[in-house]
DNA sequence: TGAAAGATACCGTTAGGTCGGTATCATGAC
DNA sequence: GTCATGATACCGACCTAACGGTATCTTTCA
């Protein structure tokens, strides 16, 4: 809040209070709502600041938006890397991270920003690219058909968790759905019964 | 095009020349970019005429939101009609509706239109107004956990054909997936072998 | 001292919205 | 019929405000 002018000058330190404050103020308003005054008035810091750090607000969000695929990228290897069975692994993981409790219910927040985020082609581009990778990359393991169907239910899941804009549904039967998926990417695997993979 | 003033005035035909012209320029480049004055211009009406007919550009907005709920709404309709098995047809129809080519393929540009509307919170309660209102109305013959799941999956697929802004791929396996989505509803039904409704 | 970091003041554009005026329409009286 | 009259439909110039961005000047650090 107080000026950082006659202050110790600690430019990665703004930089990343600068991603910081516009990240949350996406969170709450969603994308178009976020404007560079109010990132700068909440990051304590003047309009020269934010543009000596980056080029333009598109450079800023573009920020923002690489910031918030690493953390999902993060949890998603994490929990991965807790997974002993290979087949649906990163399918797993998915629905794991993106049905997560924080993910949905902290204020249903992360709604805004990410609908944002596919709003605008450059950043749905971004969001795309990252899919496409990751996807490309367990080819070998989660390439059956029931498993892209369970992604998709998770998708479906978070969208449909995502309109309701009604908080008063304390998440319903989000644990069971999980679980249910969860179930699922196990009975499709290769040393199981039900063996229809295409 | 031309001047609408020492015309015939059809005031009716103007709004629906408004409506008709907002919805498209919001198709062709999502709602952010829809501007009053680029309706106006395609209308060929002025700003005078365009806030006369509406209070805000917002009741403009919500006009064309609830124009393209309504046409969503008969389509379903009318594939309901075309059912005759009762249990899941309203599943059925979503699935069909949604997943439908010309929804899909036809530029993308219904995407750039839906996200936005998600976008924006007064919009996204229209939506889930509409949504709720239709699960209940259904909860009867379209209640059962399997067929929450068909819905899921299809919301998925939609958003995935909707992020993706390589329009390269000429829809891949959608009607596959539409087909199983199907066979889904069917398999749980009361008089079949799979019965596990909740 | 000179380059990086940040402040302050300013600009050009563009958007939604307003406002007074004008043309057209629906009436009812005569 | 027609003519006055009030309401509706529409025009078009103007207003205001906020946004992203720039230019320049000052402070801090190595």
């Amino acid at each position: 809040m107080a000026s950082a002018s006659h202050r110790k000058k600690q430019p990665e330190r703004v930089r990343r209070t600068l991603l910081d404050c516009a990240a949350k103020l996406a969170l709450e308003q969603g994308l178009a709502a976020m404007t560079v005054q109010g990132v700068c008035h909440a990051a304590g810091v003047t309009k020269g600041a934010l543009f000596h750090h980056f080029a333009s607000k598109q450079a800023l969000v573009e920020g923002v938006v690489s910031d918030l695929i690493g953390q999902l990228d993060a949890e998603i290897d994490a929990a991965m890397a807790r997974d002993p069975e290979p087949y649906g692994r990163y399918t797993r993981a998915y629905v794991d991270v993106t049905l997560h409790d924080p993910m949905m219910t902290e204020g249903g927040q992360w709604a805004a920003l990410h609908i944002s985020i596919l709003a605008e082609p450059a950043l749905r581009r971004i969001v795309s690219d990252w899919f496409a990778e990751r996807l490309s990359r367990h080819h070998g393991t989660d390439g059956g058909a029931e498993l892209e169907l369970v992604r998709l239910a998770a998708d479906g899941a978070w969208l449909a968790y995502l309109v309701r804009d009604r908080p008063s549904d304390p998440v319903p039967a989000l644990d069971a759905l999980r679980a249910r998926l969860v179930a699922m990417t196990l009975a499709g695997r290769p040393g199981s019964a039900g063996d229809d993979r295409a």
